[in-house]
RNA sequence: GCCCUCGUAGUUCAAUGGAUAGAACAGGACUCUUCUAAGGUCUUGAUGUAGGUCCGAUUCCUACCGAGGGCACCA
């Protein structure tokens, strides 16, 4: 950024556009035989070609810019590769962890609201990519300065708990639901809705059952409390293997006192009316089906808890934004709620739905209650087993195995759900979560793996550790070229990832970096060249190592340094 | 029926309105007495259809076709 910033700040001088929107015009050539920046011409003039020219002799080029050159209609910079490697090389150096690291959200507080499963139900890959992608956010948001609150939404009430008592009162078992927790719950679970379909009856009783509960039924709180309890160590164990950490567990729930009051504020502020029964929010002149405050039978809805919990956070944390990381299927759900707060006087642009596309099978599509569902648990026990397997025929003498295939096997299935844009629905297939060659999270891992090699055996074999202290000037060559301007975007692909709330152009950015230090692998040698080179390059090796692990991290993901 | 999203090589995905649309997988041919072959090199191959806006469209607009999702008492 700072790169790109000073050069829009040259070329702002020369004409007599601002440096913003030099800043905006300028971008990276598709080809780097093109150069490292290029300025299109076209709103300079009639003539592109001819005003490039003029600004070429205008521009006063900085220091990190060896020439420009002008190509057809645009104005094109080449890097000074010595700069560009001091400036670089350096800062990754000096920050080490703290690469990419920035400051603009300083003071400014986001609640992140993600994962969310539903108690009582298997935590299924459809959850996965809700918690993949917000444990993204709330990394990269982190990092850049950001105050970040995360909120695990639990599905924790509603009439699916009708449902659940009731079946479990029918077919429960003390001893199963010991056992196998969520598993039972499951099994009933399904079997209610089969037995539904014969019995509609029992659609009543379950509405009945959670009216029940909502007036606080003494024992059927306590049922829902045990569901809760043995539903959440389930899914805390996913999110240890996962290392995901939420700042709260808030659920639902959490936000049943604060029903009666959300209602009576819509109330006065007259948004409320009362239809077939029901106490609605009509939302017909925005074209779009009301929003629900109270069912006919009184109790409340997903839609009041939202509600709820939208001005619970508002109130109690204060943010600047309200980030709810949900599948797309929910789109029209939160554009209901984001216009009743708006309604209500909300400021508009204070909260936003990263939706995402959704798992696709080739049988159709995925439902809890049908009971076919793909578990994570399966996913990832399958992709650690594939890991320990590679291990053992590529590195049997590795130390710690079962650590490093846990990394790769769960960095396998995250870099998966985090590598494409993230409104594409998925197609889920096991060969592309078990594979661990091409765009791969392995792929990347074992570039790290690759590049720590090189600096443990520069330690041992002569005695080198990576000094900054270096002459810039060996630094000549494509590969190395490449493998720079790569980890100098570094910062800017954060920025990218935080304005669209998009993993995916790290995760594209990850496999870019690996990729060139791959070609720069092969082609440069590091140890056993001249002493001037190979401490050039030791820390050009050690700079990669770095972004790659400060990239991994804020995947989410595990970097091995050796696998 | 209405609304939303997505249509790019055989397959899975990239591409702030810009240059010759870039990878990976699968297929074929090479490459481990030299820093980990989970790698590298070479090779075939694509913007659903028809219009429009623009100096310039994979990207924006309209229609159609195809896939997915949604459309008040589930979440």
């Amino acid at each position: 950024m700072r790169f790109q910033e000073e050069l829009a700040e040259r070329i702002a001088a020369a004409t007599q556009l601002s440096a913003e929107k030099i800043a905006a015009f300028l971008e990276i050539p598709p080809d780097k035989k093109l150069g490292d920046f290029a300025f299109p011409c076209f709103s300079l003039g009639k003539n592109p070609h001819e005003a490039a020219e003029q600004l070429k002799e205008k521009v006063q080029l900085p220091p990190f810019i060896a020439k420009a050159a002008v190509i057809g209609p645009y104005l094109n910079f080449f890097f000074s590769l010595p700069h560009l490697a001091e400036a670089t090389l350096t800062e990754v150096y000096q920050q080490v962890d703290f690469y990419g690291k920035q400051d603009l959200g300083k003071g400014k507080k986001i609640v992140l609201e993600f994962s969310s499963p539903n108690i009582a139900k298997p935590f299924g890959i459809g959850h996965l990519r809700s918690t993949v992608i917000g444990n993204c956010l709330y990394k990269v948001f982190s990092f850049l300065g950001y105050a970040l609150i995360s909120v695990n939404h639990l599905g924790d009430w509603g009439t699916q708990f009708g449902k659940l008592l009731v079946a479990y009162k029918k077919w429960g078992n003390k001893a199963a639901l010991e056992r196998e927790p969520v598993q039972h719950l499951l099994e009933i679970y399904v079997r209610f809705h089969k037995e539904a379909e014969q019995h509609p009856e029992l659609e009543d009783e379950a509405r009945e059952a959670f009216k029940k509960l909502e007036e606080g039924d003494k024992a059927s709180l306590e049922l829902w409390e045990l569901f809760r309890e043995l539903s959440l160590e389930e899914f805390r164990r996913f999110y240890r293997i996962l290392d995901v950490e939420f700042d709260t567990y808030h659920g639902e729930a959490f936000y049943n006192p604060l029903l009666d009051e959300t209602v009576k504020k819509m109330q006065h502020k007259d948004l409320a009316t009362i239809s077939e029964g029901a106490l609605i929010v009509d939302l017909q002149k925005w074209n779009m089906p009301p929003l629900m405050l109270r069912k006919s039978d009184g109790t409340s809805i997903y839609h009041t808890r939202d509600l709820a919990a939208a001005f619970y956070r508002l109130r109690h944390y204060k943010p600047i934004k309200v980030i709810y990381v949900v599948g797309s299927e929910q789109k029209l759900h939160f554009q209901q709620l984001f216009k009743v707060l708006e309604l209500a006087g909300v400021k508009k642009d204070l909260f936003t739905h990263v939706d995402f596309g959704l798992f696709r099978f080739p049988e159709g599509k995925m439902s809890t209650r049908k009971g076919n569902v793909i578990f994570l648990e399966e996913v990832l026990d399958k992709a650690v087993a594939l890991a320990r397997k590679v291990i053992e025929e590529k590195n049997p003498a590795l130390q710690q195995k079962e650590e490093v295939a846990k990394q790769v096997g769960v960095g396998a299935i995250l870099f998966a759900d985090l590598s494409a844009d993230r409104v594409r629905d998925v197609e889920f297939s096991w060969e592309k979560m078990l594979s661990f060659e091409g765009e791969t999270g392995p792929y990347v891992q074992y570039t790290h793996a690759r590049a720590c090699s090189i600096l443990r055996k520069a330690q041992k074999e002569h005695n080198l550790g990576v000094s900054p202290l270096v002459n810039f000037a060996t630094f000549n060559l494509e590969e190395e070229r490449a493998v720079l301007a790569l980890l100098a975007g570094f910062p800017d692909v954060l920025q990218k990832v935080a304005e669209t709330y998009k993993p995916h152009h790290l995760a594209q950015h990850l496999i870019a970096l690996s990729q060139a230090f791959n070609e720069f692998y092969h082609k440069c040698p590091v140890i056993s060249e001249q002493m001037h080179t190979m401490k050039g390059r030791l820390l050009l090796v050690q700079s990669v190592r770095q972004v790659l692990k400060n990239g991994l991290q804020l995947l989410g993901m595990k970097a091995p340094e050796e696998m």
